[in-house]
Parts: C-alpha cells; sequence; structure tokens
DNA sequence: CGGGGCATGTTGACCTCGTCAACATACAGC
DNA sequence: GCTGTATGTTGACGAGGTCAACATGCCCCG
C-alpha cells in the first residue's frame, strides 16, 4: 500500500499479495487465505494473482520464505546491543526465536508446514530456512572456541538447539502446553537446559 | 476390513473410515483424503461418512486420537525388557518417540496440526495428548526421585524434553535437516543433550 | 510521434470438494 | 410380520483453485 505506480497497472502487484496474504495469515489463519478473498482486498480480479504466481502454493511459499527472513533479521538484531559475553548470546536467540513463533502463530505455522506448501521441494524456502540454520551454527562455533559450550559438529549442535526451539514454540502454538504454566519461565528453562546440555557433555 | 456385521448395513463403518483416513493420509498424505475417496474406498458412498462424524474435521481428529493413542503404547512397550535403570528409559522414550514420527509422518503432522483439525477445543484430542505429557512426567518424577536428574518442576521438565523430540521429529517430517547427517546419531545427541542439562542444573 | 507487442488484469467456465436435505433401506424389537 | 430408527444414497448448492479467451495499458522501436 506504500508504493505504486512502480510497473504497470496496480503497481507492484506481486509484493502487495505477499504482504496482503501475511496480513490474512495473522488474523484469520490459513485457511482465510483465499485467491479470491486476496485479490479482492486488494482491488483485484481473482485471476490477477496468477500472473505473479502459478498457483497458491506458491504465493504461501514467497509468505513463508518472507516470514524467515524476517525471524532471521529479529535473531541477528537481538545481537546487537546484547552482551555478547558468554552464552547469553544463544539464550538470547532461543527467547527471540520463540517469542516470533508466538507472535505471530499462523505465519510461523506456514513457514514449517511443508505440506500445505509444496509437493516438490522449493529452492527459495530452503534456502531461507537454510539461512537461520547457518546463522545458529556460526554463533555456536563462536561460543565452541571460547570454550564456552563442547566441542563437536557445531551443526549437529545446532540442530539440537533449533529443535529445542522450534519444538517449544510449536507445542505452544498448538496449545498442547498448560496455558497456566509461565511461558517465560518455560523458555527460560529451555534454553538453559539445552546450553547445560550442550557444555559439559563428552561423546559418547 | 477384519471384522463385520456387528452393527447394521456396513458393520463397524466408524471404525473403517477412521482406519481407512489414516491409511489414506500415509499413502498420499492429508491432501488425499477426501470424504468421497474414502468412501469410495470403503464401498460407501460420500455421504455415509456423516452418519458417524458430523464433518471431516471430526473424522481426522478421531484420526489423530488414534495415533496418539498409538504412540503412548509405542512409548509405554519400549519400557518392557529395558533396562529401566538410570536414564536409559528416558532416552529410549525420546528415540522411540522420535522414530514413530519419521515412521509415520503424515499421521503424525495432523496429530498436532491443530490449524487442520479444529476451531474449537477438541477435548478427545487434548485428552490424548495430556496423557502422554504425563507418562513422561511420571516417567521424570522417578528419576528425579532417584536423584538421576534434578529436582524441580517435573511437569516443566516434561515440557522441555517433549519440546526437543517434538522439535527434531518436526524438523526431520519437513526435511529441515540435512539428509546426510546420521539420523540415529542426531537423536541420540539430542535426548543426550536434554538428560545431561537436566541433570546437573541448578535453578537460576 | 504512432503502432505493435508484451505484461498485466478480467471474466466465464469447469472441476473438485464439503455439506445439507430429501429419500431409500435394513435391522431391531414388539 | 410391522414399525421406527439407524444407516446409507443421491441431488443440489456454494466455495474455491485454476485455465483459457479476451481486454487493456504501457514500453519501445522505428
Amino acid at each position: 500500500m506504500a508504493e505504486r505506480a512502480r510497473t504497470y497497472h496496480h503497481g507492484d502487484l506481486r509484493a502487495s499479495l505477499v504482504e496482503e496474504a501475511a496480513a490474512m495469515i495473522s488474523e484469520g489463519g490459513a485457511a482465510s487465505v483465499t485467491m479470491r478473498a486476496i485479490g479482492s482486498r486488494l482491488g483485484v480480479s481473482r485471476g490477477a494473482p496468477y500472473r505473479h504466481f502459478p498457483d497458491k502454493t506458491a504465493l504461501l511459499v514467497a509468505v513463508a520464505v518472507a516470514g524467515f527472513k524476517r525471524l532471521n533479521r529479529r535473531l541477528g538484531s537481538g545481537d546487537a546491543g546484547a552482551p555478547s559475553s558468554s552464552v547469553e548470546r544463544l539464550r538470547r536467540m532461543g527467547e527471540q526465536y520463540v517469542r516470533f513463533a508466538l507472535k505471530h502463530p499462523a505465519h510461523y505455522r506456514l513457514m514449517y508446514g511443508k505440506e500445505a506448501l509444496a509437493r516438490q521441494d522449493q529452492p527459495e524456502l530452503r534456502n531461507a530456512a537454510g539461512a537461520l540454520l547457518e546463522n545458529l551454527v556460526d554463533v555456536i562455533r563462536v561460543h565452541q572456541q571460547r570454550g564456552e559450550i563442547e566441542g563437536g559438529d557445531p551443526r549437529a549442535q545446532a540442530y539440537v538447539a533449533w529443535s529445542a526451539v522450534h519444538g517449544l514454540a510449536s507445542l505452544l502454538i498448538e496449545q498442547q502446553i498448560d496455558p497456566n504454566v509461565d511461558v517465560d519461565d518455560l523458555i527460560r528453562q529451555t534454553t538453559q537446559t539445552i546450553l547445560d546440555g550442550m557444555r559439559d557433555r563428552s561423546q559418547d
């Protein structure tokens, strides 16, 4: 809605579609996202989106990719201003991760709901998620070198940490966790447990 | 397909529907499950299922519940024959959990895909998932009492452990993890990290 | 400066699907 | 055997994804 007159008729419909779809997902869940509805909200017909995306799946993939990029940015920004001393940085990343998921549950769900997205492999999506992992691996490597966490394959450790936060986010979003539990405490305890587990382990 | 002549025309259509739906999910993913298709495979019309379930969601909930029960049984059975000494039992539960998910990816996805299932709270589903948590809490409590893992709210620890295995299962299913990584190693490392983290922590 | 062509948008149509209502049927118990 | 209800069937409707034919506007080439 911000910029216009960039291209032909509508003015960057493609970007608007992604933006609007994301908004609709947040407002009414993935089920509310309809080619017809999204077109209508943007003042175009139901067929217009097909000039920019081959099908609905492609649009949703773009939305998911945007979500990953946003999440990545969030995790990166937590970096600045934070005391990168000790493993505090890692803990902070974990917290930001879960908080992002809680703030945009439907969007987060879409990002990881491969079923809804693609039968075939979507390289763009893979890359966006991959970037997330790379960042995590980098941070872990740094802390390994400082001796703050145990050595070993940083990628494997990244997977373990990612599993923990993603699992927690997922369970929270799907309301599998007793609402009486203090979410902040749970997030803290999860990240703490993982960090402790990574700190003093020796490979079997 | 096994038993018949239990009730009226078809002979326990309800159970057959759940069974067949589960089979279809495994074969062709959730998208392939159609009221028409499932009826057709069972030799009944598209309307027949509506005599047993108010809508498609209800059917899927039943399938998900069956999945939770199956998973629960699997986790429990790992108990028998296992050296319940030390935390080996917990580690084994974690492994079994992830293995179940990998064996029935689409079914597992459905179990946790609340969006696809219900707008309103489904008590049956909640209970089935809750039973899983209860079991985990019980086991953790036992090991706490033996001093094998740290004290503290066993429920919170259960959530942490559940998050880790669910997250790992989820990432594996959605193919977010490099296929070159040894899955068995990753499972082991994940459970091990969690257990280590739970062993020697003290509340902040 | 004018026209052609492509990028973009629109509309009509078709198919699949979930679901409801009206109708049909079979089994249970009297 | 008969009636009522549980069960199954069929026709219809509306929503939604998608394609093809058609319309439109913008850019660039001459």
